[in-house]
DNA sequence: GAGAAGATCTCCT
DNA sequence: GGAGATCTTCTCA
């Protein structure tokens, strides 16, 4: 049986009031539901990537509030997306109380639902590579900055929620991907051994590599 | 106002 | 494996 919208209950607002690294695990093997229209689609997360306040120097709220970082600040469980390297937007939910700065990057998704709309919006790539990176899955699920601020934890054009029934799944952990500081901190986390991850993945001999597919 | 950097992706070699 | 695309955001003068 195909997994419905009406089967993900939103995840509530103190679900995010915590630590960012906790939330940031806690949100592998949930799901990220948008609603666009009449088409549903639906991911479940599959990688993340925490990032602080003022103690975080990768972060964009290292140096404090600005215009961009506002919704970090703000109240947990919204979206916080921004635009990069000229093409992209990243999808983010902020944590921690108001005033203070937190947020997880959702790095990738493992498509469930609406496979057709997403391979419309990403052509020629494979299932596996539909949402397997911050860029991919914000083009695949229809994702810009009409978005930014969107709560999450009621049902509407974007939340993220969690079935009745979950299963059971290991986590692994690395550095952060593509930032020059902070890179001690193995704050992004992965579904071991999935397939929909992006980039590098730690092999049985405890060594990073890049991941190929064929 | 100018210049540089950037939580990325894709194409080309 | 490397470089270009492309443009927003931030810092600094």
């Amino acid at each position: 049986m195909s997994i419905t919208e009406e089967s993900i209950d939103p995840l509530p607002r103190s679900f995010y009031e915590r630590g960012t690294v906790t939330v940031a695990k806690a949100l592998l093997n949930k799901h990220l539901v948008r609603v666009s229209g009449s088409t549903v689609l639906i991911g479940r997360i599959v990688e993340v990537e925490a990032y602080g306040g003022r103690n975080d120097p990768a972060s964009h709220a290292y140096r404090g509030k600005t215009p961009r970082n506002m919704p970090m600040f703000g109240e947990p469980g919204h979206a916080y997306i921004y635009f990069t390297y000229g093409n992209h937007y990243c999808l983010n939910v902020t944590t921690r109380p108001p005033g203070v700065a937190g947020a997880v990057l959702i790095r990738a998704v493992e498509p469930l639902k609406g496979l057709n709309t997403m391979k419309k919006l990403r052509p020629g790539v494979s299932e596996f590579q539909l949402a397997n990176g911050p860029g991919k899955l914000t083009k695949a699920f229809a994702i810009d900055r009409s978005l930014n601020e969107v709560d999450l934890t009621r049902r509407g054009v974007l939340y993220v929620g969690k079935t009745r029934t979950e299963s059971s799944f290991a986590v692994e952990r690395s550095p952060r991907i593509g930032i020059t500081l902070g890179t001690e901190r193995l704050w992004r986390f992965y579904i071991e051994s999935n397939e929909y991850v992006s980039r590098y993945v730690l092999t049985p001999g405890n060594r990073w590599i890049r991941r190929q597919w064929q």
